[in-house]
DNA sequence: TGGATGTATGGGAGCGCTCTTACAACGTTG
DNA sequence: CAACGTTGTAAGAGCGCTCCCATACATCCA
């Protein structure tokens, strides 16, 4: 099309008029005598002229963006096969798009990474983060505070620090499971939770535990994984070495919930009629799973968007007492408990 | 942390010298004394100066950042669940950050979503864009192409246009199905194809139709779905009933081909014993499937990555005439046929 | 009628950076 | 020793935009 672009002073010229008006045009239009707003607006047409965003950016200190930091300790870009960041993504962006604010996504799985996401919002390419992060001990939201940049946490920083954030009720959700494998009758029941470093599954395992206790069970046979697939296999493995008897397994996903099935039907188990499994998160594998799982659902891409939402009230107006929304666990009953 | 970021100027005053050395410094740093060197880099340190990255790009030109637009003709960001999409993320994002570039996310899913894409890039927000367009009538790439926006396609385009991309052969991928399943002695051979409104679908179906022709099967009974897995089992259905006596189905990705195990498992039948199924793409679900499917490896990870290449490569040195590079399919062999 | 108020427009500074140009200081050469 | 690079630095224009301020004119009430 054009080899170089048009400018505001180009359509200023066409349309008679200052580069002011233009401007007034083009953005609040406030103030601009309609007549003179038609012109404007032919000479744009005409010169197929586009605001140049990032010159307005310069001035107005926003560029419109926002980090979408994925601050996953472990292996790498396959956390984009985990069914979580893609929810997480998917809630993100639909929440955005309605707000002309776009997504960069970045990885945050080395020290080095962590150093550039912090210097790419420092720099001004984004106008704030949002920070996707499982290990209590990662560094990146104090170094964003400290760097000042607005943030806003899908689920609460490792210590207690002024950052909002969106998390769900961890504890009540292992409660629901518990609640629901004793009403049903189960006697031996068994939990694979999450990796123990990070706190949502320590808060799904104490919740679990906190009201198996409370049923009269004070003690729960643990088989710790780390919400792949493998893992729990292996952690079902285990955990029918430690009691072949049992009769009942919470996972503190369902990516593991699904591993567990396959290993207790490989050893002749019928799910769920000699051992019933619950899940957690109900996402796409609780669906693909035979039998269906039975899991506790965590509103992921509600979070995610409600995470955008503060951080672009945030934005709007700086300065404000960090807030945080708290979601609730939901009981989802299917086929496998 | 400061309110008022520093800039050039600040580090220049602090350093006794001029701004260009500042700049000079910060950038490729030829032809300054070393000693300076020395003395501007302390004045960096001291004011804890950090380039602003939007005045850089308003006078380079560049802005370090590419759109990823998933230009999915369907139902709004549920996208992020299809684990191909993830992959092609995971693959673009790896390869990116390797070079200092970030990935803005774009949904295209509606006339008006696409007038934004094509508005963000024209406004200079982003150095080009990789489109992941499924859809042959999609209008995206001649848009973007219009609009003079260095682009580069996952999946050929539509009809012949000047725009680089990378793809695989997917006919390909549909013989090596059918050579596998009738090696392995099966008589009664159907498939569940894509949606045929889309080429990979078309050339999937067509390869493995060929090669059936070849091997002496002139009619292959064929459902069509929509590469979801609900439609994989509707599919899987239909054909049940019109030969109830099949031995061997091949759909056109995993997420069918496992809900076509579940539909097979459902009516009794052994897979593969009774009935083989072949998928495609070799995702995650292909390894989460019971059995665990064969299926035809798209290596999506390596195709994104170098479809960004192809682009990065396209920004570096513009006006080259545009490449496409095709990959080969791979016949991965595990216990459902 | 005159000052006060309000509305529409233009002028121009300035956002923070890069990059060209000019120039000073230093060799190096025929 | 004049003429010529070579190298290191400063000065300043300019990227395209927004926004403040000045100006011009219309409108109003006392």
């Amino acid at each position: 099309m054009s080899r170089v672009a048009p400018t505001l002073e180009d359509v200023a010229r066409v349309a008679g008029v200052s580069r002011a008006t233009v401007s007034r045009v083009v953005n609040g239009t406030r103030n601009v005598d309609p007549e003179l707003q038609e012109t404007v607006r032919n000479a744009i047409e005409q010169t197929g002229y586009t605001p140049n965003r990032v010159a307005r950016s310069l001035v107005t200190r926003r560029t419109g963006t926002v980090a979408l930091v994925i601050s996953g300790a472990g292996g790498g870009s396959d956390v984009f096969t985990d069914p979580f960041f893609g929810r997480v993504t998917a809630g993100v962006v639909d929440f955005l798009r309605g707000h002309s604010v776009h997504p960069v996504l970045m990885l945050a799985d080395s020290d080095h990474a962590r150093t550039e996401v912090v210097e790419f919002l420092r720099q001004g390419s984004a106008d704030g983060a949002l920070l996707v992060s499982t290990h209590p001990a990662d560094p990146l939201p104090a170094r964003l505070l400290e760097a000042g940049v607005p943030s806003v946490l899908y689920a609460r920083p490792g210590r207690p620090m002024p950052i909002g954030y969106v998390d769900m009720d961890h504890r009540a959700g292992g409660r629901l499971a518990a609640d629901h494998l004793v009403a049903a009758g189960r006697y031996n029941i068994a939990t694979i939770s999450g990796p123990m470093d990070v706190l949502a599954s320590q808060d799904r395992h104490a919740g679990f535990r906190d009201a198996m206790a409370r049923h009269g069970f004070p003690y729960v046979p643990t088989a710790e994984g780390g919400f792949t697939a493998e893992s729990g296999a292996a952690a079902m493995h285990r955990l029918l070495t430690e009691c072949p008897d049992l009769d009942a397994v919470f996972a503190a996903n369902d990516l593991m919930a699904q591993a567990a099935v396959d290993v207790l039907l490989e050893h002749g188990l019928r799910v769920p009629e000699d051992v019933a499994v619950v899940g957690f998160d109900d996402s796409a594998p609780a669906l693909a799973c035979r039998p269906q799982l039975t899991t506790i659902r965590q509103p992921v891409e509600r979070m995610a968007a409600q995470m955008a939402d503060l951080l672009l009230a945030e934005l709007e107006k700086p300065g404000q007492r960090p807030r945080s929304v708290i979601f609730e666990p939901e009981l989802v009953v299917r086929a496998s408990a």
